[in-house]
DNA sequence: CTGCCTTCAGGTCACCCTGACTTTAACAAC
DNA sequence: GTTGTTAAAGTCAGGGTGACCTGAAGGCAG
């Protein structure tokens, strides 16, 4: 007979921002911690901890980020729970993963120094338990959402360009969109509208300014909030 | 301060099935089995039970869906993990919820008898815990699903006629789809392939057996087997 | 001031997919 | 044979997409 109380309960979260590479164009990052204590002592492991018994999951997601990192992300979602029987060397060991996104500008206040780092999303080092299947795969669920979803404001302020918008889809999608095409999706698909101000001081024609239309939900509370009925979707199908 | 040991780690499952409703129509329909125990004593719940230290999440699911109902889904995927601080009234309870399709023959397995009963999934009692919300969750990924995925085949045996395979749609979609579309849809995507043989008998012209072409996964084991690079996606675009 | 560069904004066009519909085929029952 | 039913295949207009083009509006070098 195998005991039934000796699973530990976890939650880890994987943080996407976008930061400029030394080329200067936008690339996804993501902030490591570096283990204090075996198991993988020293190595860089994603934020998390415990969940007390007073948090909701998603409670104990953002006051471990918090504690870590000092990151409030502007879109939180779960992932998914991992629990295979030999991710960790002692202990079973059972972690529901969120995966969140920051704006650039709250990026930047995330408490740096030797335990906590920046790291581009496609060269990671080899990290604790199994956290590099689950970067890939909140990498591959961010990717995957970008194309019908309208998360991407979650990476921009309240106004932004149509080229901005657009840089923000071509470094998580990693290919270039065709301007003109990119425009007329956003434009017919209702989920921006102009604000009526322009950008000048570029050497080109000035740029207009959006805004996000509507009620957008900037955090995804899961199934509690969303699920049944309503569709919570909004079409956007970025291709080539 | 709070404990961090005293919140309990279980498994549940959602598993669908087609069967025929009063009219003969093929409707979604679920197993519930009563609860023995408090909290909710005799109240209608999902299967499942707790998670062993040498099991896996996915075969917990599936030991707790054997051990009550006696079934062996064709296609098992794991939902979402709930864990609201409310959700139980004793004990802290954290729930990691599969969903799973069986095909009608096997569903007939089922132990029936006053503890296991099949349910509409349209028309459900109140159920223990926060079930009805899962369901409600569960279903929606179900029909979401049903559109890009082929999941649909999870309900049919290998062989199968195309009106066969449109009574699934129809069925987890709620609507009608127009049979000569539908064709075109199924053909042009390359996810089917006509065997040769034809079902004759019925009173009218006899149609085609088709069967699903190359390597149909069955079995979604989550990121852990399919998440990071590949696409795994086979499209179906249903719609009206 | 005048070209010349840049990016923004708007438009055109062929192509493919879709939905709605029509036509023919092939059986069973009468 | 005639009728009824569904299978199978074809037709056509409309909408969305990708590729491409043209003009607009600024800064900058000479």
């Amino acid at each position: 007979m195998t005991s039934t109380t000796a699973i530990g309960l976890a939650v880890s979260t994987v943080i996407f921002a976008l930061r400029a590479d030394e080329t200067g164009a936008p690339q996804v990052w993501l902030p490591l911690v570096r283990r204090t204590r075996e198991p993988f002592f020293q190595r860089w492991a994603l934020p998390g901890g415990m969940v007390l018994t007073d948090e909701s999951l998603e409670g104990a997601a953002r006051r471990n980020l918090g504690e870590t990192t000092r990151l409030e992300p502007t879109y939180l979602e779960q992932l998914y729970a991992f629990g295979d029987v030999d991710r960790s060397p002692d202990q079973r060991m059972v972690s529901i993963v969120y995966w969140a996104l920051v704006r650039p500008d709250e990026a930047e206040r995330v408490t740096l120094g030797d335990n906590v780092r920046w790291f581009a999303a496609d060269d990671l080092p080899d990290l604790a338990f199994d956290h590099n299947l689950i970067v890939d795969y909140a990498l591959w669920r961010l990717r995957t959402k970008m194309e019908y979803s309208r998360i991407a404001h979650a990476f921009l302020g309240p106004r932004f360009t149509l080229a901005e918008l657009r840089e923000v889809y071509e470094a998580v999608l990693q290919k270039p969109l065709d301007p003109a095409n990119f425009r007329r999706q956003m434009e017919t698909s209702g989920v921006i509208e102009p604000t009526g101000e322009v950008v000048t001081g570029g050497r080109h024609r000035p740029p207009r300014l959006y805004r996000y239309t509507g009620d957008v939900e900037l955090v995804d509370a899961g199934p509690l909030t969303k699920s049944p009925p309503s569709r919570t979707i909004a079409p956007a199908r970025i291709s080539a």
